[in-house]
DNA sequence: AGGCGACCTTGATTCAAATCAAAGCGGGCA
DNA sequence: TGCCCGCTTTGATTTGAATCAAGGTCGCCT
């Protein structure tokens, strides 16, 4: 049943959009906070055309956003790891795109978007600049990825998918000497904006040059200069 | 010379990120604001690696951004016009992309960003909010822009940049005519993701099919509803 | 007014990725 | 254990955009 989150025990904590607040602050933040919930696999945190009811923090598990258009493509916009806040991506305050788990997973539904402040007084603007921050990190990494999208080979967006989210899940305090990869191909090949096939195409030939080893489930980065030399232009 | 800018004479007050502020929390911002100066075209609001002195507010004509890989090889990333404010894109605070004026404009140094709590105390919350909002506002059009660049054929991105331009400033309270293009065809191309010859190519068919007019320094959208289906995925 | 230079358009060819097609895994379930 | 089905890899061909190359237009400056 819904009630506060203890954020303090929550495995997160100290990765998430409340790293680096004071106590206090971080008050301000969990009274605007519902309690965990647990999604399964294929289970919808919001589809497009809800209304926006809050902002989900995946707290374990793994998310993928996703937009359909108008001829029924789909397209992966994002993929959400435990300590990210999912985008709500709405427009007059009902989503765009659609959210799922990809595999058993759980979340917090929060109120950290723009109804934040109205709900938490005016005494609590070092929270609300938390989640400013968040935003902005959003926008910066989403730009990051269309230069990715734009300007590279397919075998440069593969370097560049693994390097950001290593550096991604390295902010959140996640280090495994394996990316996971709990995504499909078809998910990957979609957010990189290729077809599976040419996806495949190039893992092989990472794979073939001893860069990366692949397995369905994880990568793992053998030769993170030839990585990052191949992604060219990242950060 | 430095000195405070008068928001409520500013032809932005009614578009920009202050629209639908109470005077008071117009206030708070104003408090952060310095006043509006003068870029000459090709003169620079930052470069890479300048430390993050605040947030530029777009006062008139029109600024680029833009990213340099470590080829040397340039990419835009967005176009800014008057109400807008210009992405900082930082990572430790310092700027990782580039911000130009392509024609001559004007822009006011604002204190919008992470720091903007700190300065204006705590009591300037719906100020903040409304900051935030801009953010996440930001990272939508960017995945948006994400979309068009993943999934677009050449003729498409150029619908797409005509439509969401239109949107843009239409949201700006601007409704010219025909769509302004100060920037040149190798900057929309590189924003599109595209050769100049590839954007040439597009416009001409678009052109040839009656869908658009295009000069130099405008387009006319002759069609819109063939332009929106050939956008397809666009909301 | 004329000429120069920057910017844009058009044309021919090449190439990377999409598409079309078929064959391998590999995990779950009977 | 072994079969089946979904996911992934590999192969052949096509296609749309990049590249290479040449001409055209327009504004600005003399």
């Amino acid at each position: 049943m819904p009630g506060r989150s203890d954020c303090n025990r929550c495995p997160t904590r100290p990765h998430c959009v409340a790293d680096g607040l004071a106590p206090d602050d971080l008050n301000a933040l969990t009274a605007l906070m519902r309690f965990g919930t647990v999604y399964g696999k294929g289970q919808h945190l919001f589809v497009a055309g809800d209304s926006v009811r809050g902002q989900f923090h995946v707290r374990s598990g793994v998310f993928k956003s996703y937009f359909i258009s108008a001829s029924g493509q789909e397209s992966v916009t994002g993929f959400y790891w435990p300590g990210d806040v999912v985008p709500d991506l709405a427009r007059d305050g009902r989503h765009g795109h659609w959210a799922v788990a990809l595999e058993d997973s759980s979340a917090c539904l929060t109120r950290f978007g723009a109804t934040a402040a109205q709900e938490a007084g005016t005494a609590h603007a070092r929270a609300l600049q938390a989640i400013n921050r968040h935003s902005q990190q959003m926008a910066s990494r989403a730009i990051d990825h269309q230069l990715t999208v734009k300007t590279c080979t397919a075998e440069a967006r593969v370097a560049g998918f693994c390097l950001a989210t290593t550096r991604h899940l390295a902010q959140l305090r996640w280090l495994p000497d394996q990316l996971p990869t709990p995504m499909t191909r078809t998910d990957i090949a979609s957010y990189l904006g290729l077809t599976l096939e040419s996806l495949s195409r190039a893992i092989s030939r990472l794979k073939q040059r001893g860069i990366i080893a692949a397995s369905r489930q994880q990568i793992e980065i053998r030769d993170r200069p030839a990585l990052e030399l191949l992604a060219g232009h990242q950060h």
